[in-house]
RNA sequence: GGUUCCGUAGCUCAGUUGGAUUAGAGCAACGCCCUUCUAAGGCGUGGGUCUUGGGUUCGAAUCCCAACGGAAUCACCA
C-alpha cells in the first residue's frame, strides 16, 4: 500500500468523523504539493464544503487537525487557502526507500501464463526501399510501447508485417533485370536495402522520361494535357512490364519467383542490420506473400455471407455508409486484393497461432481511416476482437521544409543517420577527454549508446500523437532534456558507487528507521516511488514519452542532490549510507525507465 | 466539402481524469560556479494576452461551442 493509498483511506475517516458522510475514494483528490509550498501531498478540501457547511480554511484546517491526530504517517500540515499541505514523517521515507531498494524491478509488474497476451504490431515496412526517419520513430515507439505494455504485467507477442509483394517490388525487379548488370550487395558493397532502393529509384526515372514522351505524343495526337498524362502513366512500356511480372509472380512463375526471393533477401539482410542497430526484435514475422490469399478468401466468404456487395465491374465492396462512412473497396475488378484485404488476411492467421486478448498496431497517423474500417470489417465477419483493436497512432516526423519526400531527395536515411549520431557521440567524448584511459572497443561502446541514446531520447520525449519537427540542418542535441544527460547523470552515479565499493564503504540493504531524511532526499524518495505510478499510466495512455518525462525530471532532481550534497565525503556513516543507497535506486529507476524506452545506459562516460 | 488530429517563450517541447497571486523545461543569448564524489553538470537574468471570441465552474492552457491557422485522410497505392 503506498503513501496515497494510506492517506486517502485516513482522509475519508476524517471525514466520516468530522462530517459524518462517506465520501467515495475519487472523491478525494490528493496531489503532489507543489514545489513553493512545504509538504509532499496536499489535499484539494472544495469538494468537502458542502459537507462541512465551512470556509475552505476551516475545513481544512479541521482536517488536518484530524489527521495529525489519528494519523502517524503524518508529521505536520499547513493551510493555504483551500488546500491542505500534508507533510510525511521521516521514517517513512526511510521506509519506503527500503521498499524500492528490496526489489531490483521495482515499479515493473512481471507477467506469467495467465496474463492477457497482448499482441504488437510494428515496422512493417515495404521491402523497395530502405528505412528513412519515420520507420525510426515507429520501431522505436513500437518498441518502447511493447516494453511498457509488458512492464504492466501483459505477456508481449512483437510481430511485424512485411510487404514483401506487389507492384513497388517488381518494379525493382525489373530494373535489375533492365540496367543492374547482375549487381549483388556483395560486388556493389552497398546494403542490400540500399541496393534495392537504388533500383527503384531508377524505375521511377526511366518511368518518368517514358510518361513524359508518351505523354506529348498523345497531346500531338490531340489529348488534352491531362488526359494525356493519365494515359501515359498506365500505358508506358515500363509499367506494362511491372505489371505482367506482377502476374507472373501470382501465378508462380519459377523465374520470377526465384528472382523475387533474392532481391526480399538482400533486403532483409539489410533490415536486419538496421533493426540490430535500433536494438528492436520481433517475436513473430508475417509476410504479406503469405497473408494476402488468406484475406481474399475472408471476402469471398464474407460476400457468400451477404456482408459485402459486388458491383457490376466485378470488384467487391463494404458499404459502411450506415457508420458515417464510405463503401471500401475490398477486391479489385480483376479480383486482386488490396491494402485492407491484406490486413484482414493478416489479422486471421494471428489470432489462429495466438490466443490474442488485445491486437495494438503502431502504424501512423495518415491511416486512421483504415483502420477505423478495418476495426469494423474485423467485427462484421465476426472476429470478436476486432471491435476493440488499437491503432496506436503516431504522427509524422517533418522536415524544416515540410514531409519527408523520397522523389525530392529530402528523406533522412535510417543508417545514414545512426552512423551520424555514432560519429558525433565519438567526437564529443574525444573533445571532452572521456576517452582518456579506454580501449578502443570501450570508446565504441560508448559512442554507440550515447549516440543512440541520444537519437532514441530525441525521437521518444515527444508526446507519440503529435507531428514532430526533425531539422537535419541542427544535430540533434547532447545536452539538456536529452539522452545524454540521462546517461550521464547513470554514470555518475555509478562512478560514486564504485569508490565507495573501493574504499570497501558497506551498505547496508536495509536502513534504519532511525536516520534523518532531509527536505531533498524526501523529494528524491517521493519522486523515485512515483516510478510504478508512471508506469501504470504510461501503459494506460499508451505513452512511452511519459516515461521518457518522468526520467528526466528525476535526474534533473537527483543532479540538483548531487551539486548541493556530498556523499562520499559525507562524515556521518548513517547520512553517508543514506545517500549511497538513494543514488544507487536513483540509478537502478534510470537504468530500468530507460530501458523501457530501448535506451541502454554506460557505467562511464 | 466530410471526418480525424494539432495550435503553449525566438526555436524544440512538457503540462490536459479542471486547482494554489509568479504556466514549466531544454536550446539559443547574457552572467556566475571545477585545488572538493565525472562541468555531457549546477545556479542566475531576460523572454508568454497558453491562436481568437464566447460559455460552464468557487476555480479553465485543460471541459463545451464558434471562428481562424496548420496537418492527415476521404484511391481499383501499400
Amino acid at each position: 500500500m503506498n503513501i496515497e493509498e494510506v492517506i486517502t483511506s485516513s482522509v475519508r475517516n476524517a471525514v466520516q468523523a468530522l462530517y459524518g458522510a462517506d465520501v467515495p475514494e475519487n472523491q478525494i483528490q490528493l496531489q503532489k504539493t507543489k514545489k513553493e509550498f512545504e509538504g509532499h501531498l496536499t489535499l484539494v478540501v472544495f469538494p468537502f464544503l458542502r459537507l462541512s457547511r465551512q470556509k475552505p480554511e476551516e475545513t481544512a484546517e479541521a482536517i488536518g487537525a484530524w489527521l495529525l491526530a489519528n494519523e502517524p504517517a503524518i508529521e505536520k500540515y499547513n493551510v493555504i487557502k483551500g488546500f491542505l499541505n500534508l507533510s510525511i514523517a521521516s521514517a517513512y521515507w526511510v521506509k519506503l526507500l527500503n521498499v524500492i531498494q528490496s526489489d531490483a524491478q521495482y515499479g515493473i509488474i512481471p507477467s506469467d501464463e495467465s496474463s492477457p497476451l497482448v499482441m504488437i504490431e510494428y515496422s512493417s515496412p515495404n521491402t523497395n526501399k530502405p528505412l528513412h526517419l519515420g520507420h525510426v520513430r515507429n520501431n522505436l515507439l513500437g518498441w518502447a510501447l511493447s516494453n511498457v505494455i509488458k512492464a504492466n504485467g501483459n505477456r508481449v507477442v512483437r510481430t511485424n508485417i512485411v510487404n514483401d509483394r506487389g507492384i513497388h517490388i517488381c518494379k525493382s525487379m525489373l530494373a535489375w533485370l533492365k540496367w543492374g548488370d547482375n549487381v549483388t550487395p556483395a560486388t556493389a558493397g552497398k546494403k542490400g536495402d540500399h541496393l534495392i532502393g537504388d533500383f527503384y529509384v531508377l524505375f521511377d526515372k526511366h518511368y518518368r522520361e517514358e510518361v513524359k514522351q508518351l505523354a506529348a505524343q498523345y497531346q500531338q495526337q490531340g489529348m488534352e494535357e491531362e488526359e494525356a498524362t493519365e494515359k501515359a502513366k498506365q500505358e508506358a512500356p515500363l509499367i506494362r512490364e511491372a505489371h505482367e511480372m506482377l502476374v507472373k509472380w501470382e501465378q508462380g512463375d519459377a523465374e520470377v519467383r526465384g528472382l523475387w526471393k533474392q532481391m526480399n533477401d538482400w533486403v532483409y539482410a539489410g533490415f536486419d542490420e538496421t533493426y540490430k542497430a535500433l536494438g528492436v526484435g520481433f517475436d513473430k514475422i508475417y509476410y504479406e506473400s503469405d497473408t494476402y490469399l488468406v484475406g481474399k478468401a475472408q471476402v469471398e466468404k464474407g460476400l457468400e455471407q451477404g456482408l459485402f456487395v459486388r458491383h457490376d465491374d466485378g470488384s467487391v465492396w463494404a458499404d459502411l455508409r450506415n457508420e458515417g462512412l464510405d463503401e471500401k473497396l475490398l477486391l479489385r475488378k480483376d479480383g486482386t486484393s488490396v491494402y485492407m484485404t491484406q490486413d484482414i488476411g493478416t489479422a486471421k492467421l494471428r489470432f489462429e497461432d495466438f490466443p490474442i486478448d488485445k491486437m495494438v498496431y503502431v502504424v501512423g497517423n495518415e491511416q486512421n481511416y483504415h483502420f477505423q474500417v478495418l476495426s469494423i470489417l474485423l467485427d462484421r465477419l465476426g472476429f470478436k476482437w476486432g471491435k476493440d483493436l488499437v491503432h496506436f497512432s503516431y504522427g509524422m516526423v517533418e522536415l524544416p521544409n515540410g514531409k519527408m519526400k523520397s522523389r525530392e531527395g529530402t528523406v533522412v536515411d535510417a543508417d545514414d543517420l545512426i552512423a551520424e549520431m555514432i560519429a558525433t557521440a565519438r567526437q564529443t567524448s574525444e573533445e571532452l577527454g572521456k576517452f582518456q584511459d579506454m580501449t578502443d572497443s570501450e570508446k565504441d561502446e560508448i559512442a554507440r549508446i550515447v549516440g543512440m541514446g541520444a537519437l532514441k531520447y530525441f525521437l521518444l520525449k515527444v508526446d507519440a500523437r503529435k507531428n514532430m519537427m526533425f531539422n537535419p540542418a541542427e544535430s540533434i542535441d547532447f545536452n539538456g532534456n536529452t539522452g545524454p544527460f540521462i546517461q550521464y547523470t547513470y554514470a555518475r552515479i555509478r562512478s560514486v558507487l564504485r569508490k565507495a565499493a573501493e574504499e570497501n564503504f558497506l551498505v547496508p540493504d536495509v536502513l534504519s528507521e532511525e536516520v534523518e531524511v532531509n527536505a531533498k532526499e524526501q523529494d528524491l524518495i517521493q519522486h523515485m516511488a512515483d516510478f510504478a505510478a508512471v508506469i501504470r499510466q504510461a501503459g494506460q495512455d499508451y505513452s512511452p514519452s511519459a516515461i521518457a518525462n518522468y526520467c528526466y525530471d528525476l535526474v534533473k532532481e537527483y543532479n540538483q542532490f548531487y551539486h548541493d550534497y556530498s556523499i562520499l565525503r559525507e562524515s556521518d556513516v548513517a547520512k553517508k549510507q543514506l545517500r549511497l543507497l538513494l543514488s544507487a535506486n536513483v540509478a537502478k529507476i534510470i537504468r530500468n525507465g530507460m530501458n523501457l524506452l530501448g535506451i541502454e545506459v554506460p557505467e562511464r562516460m
